[in-house]
DNA sequence: GAGGAATTGTTGATTTTTCACCACTCCATG
DNA sequence: CATGGAGTGGTGAAAAATCAACAATTCCTC
């Protein structure tokens, strides 16, 4: 199941939805959604992302709770790989600029930017 | 024009060929492409993403050369603030540490590195 | 354990996307 | 001034995605 031709628009929008939290019901998928469908239509959606292998489905309590079926660590990684490529042209530099530059919540606190300067020192050294 | 609906898969695909490049031809784009269509349905696209009003074209030489109407500062921020949302619960300090050890295009460089502290200091200053 | 609410799965109809065929234009070249 | 290649755009047919109605199932409450 290597390589998968990529995902529709509300694939697409749905596996973010369920990225962000980790994992989450038909419900809550449906809640986040700015142009929601009827339920029924979120989970059609649901259930070829399971078909096609993108999500696994556990049963958790009374309902199903949807889940990626890559680990977090990897879908991070090659999100952020697509964007520095196609956004940034590689650049690592240009792409913590934007990142530390973003004002989401406010600005870097001290000791984040203590522990991302340690960590850049880290993989610095890693390197040699 | 504020927002405008998600792009199809091939107008996304298109899209960040383009991105990618800062502008193409419609031969540029299908020689990018790993499972191209015809050129006529790469023009199609084209023509899609124009009148949406996602792309420019501008007549160049003997041909057309598109390129995004979003200034590449603004598309590269909305992007990773998307990604940092989505796939980073907004942490800048868990993204810029993926973003690090990514490993493309080698280790970080000692200069590379020096600047990028640089700005964090800068950034963390400018919060105050 | 019966009724009602919540959750799920199936199906097929509607809408959107995707695509290639074809016709047209613009040059350059013989 | 024919001929051919490169670039372009319109059109409609084929494929995929989107969606909701409905039936079936499970869960909870009384």
């Amino acid at each position: 199941m290597a390589e998968m031709p990529p995902l529709s628009r509300r694939e697409r929008q749905v596996m973010d939805i369920i990225h962000e939290l980790g994992g989450a019901t038909a419900v809550q998928i449906r809640e986040r959604m700015s142009d929601p469908p009827t339920d029924s239509a979120v989970r059609s959606v649901l259930r070829i992302l399971v078909r096609k292998g993108h999500l696994a489905k556990e049963y958790d309590a009374p309902r199903y709770v949807y889940s990626p079926r890559i680990p977090a660590r990897a879908a991070r990684r090659s999100a952020m790989r697509h964007v520095l490529k196609t956004f940034f042209g590689g650049s690592v530099e240009t792409a913590v600029a934007t990142l530390v530059t973003l004002e989401e919540g406010g600005p870097l606190r001290e000791d984040e930017r203590d522990r991302i300067m340690e960590m850049i020192a880290k993989a610095s050294e890693e390197g040699r």
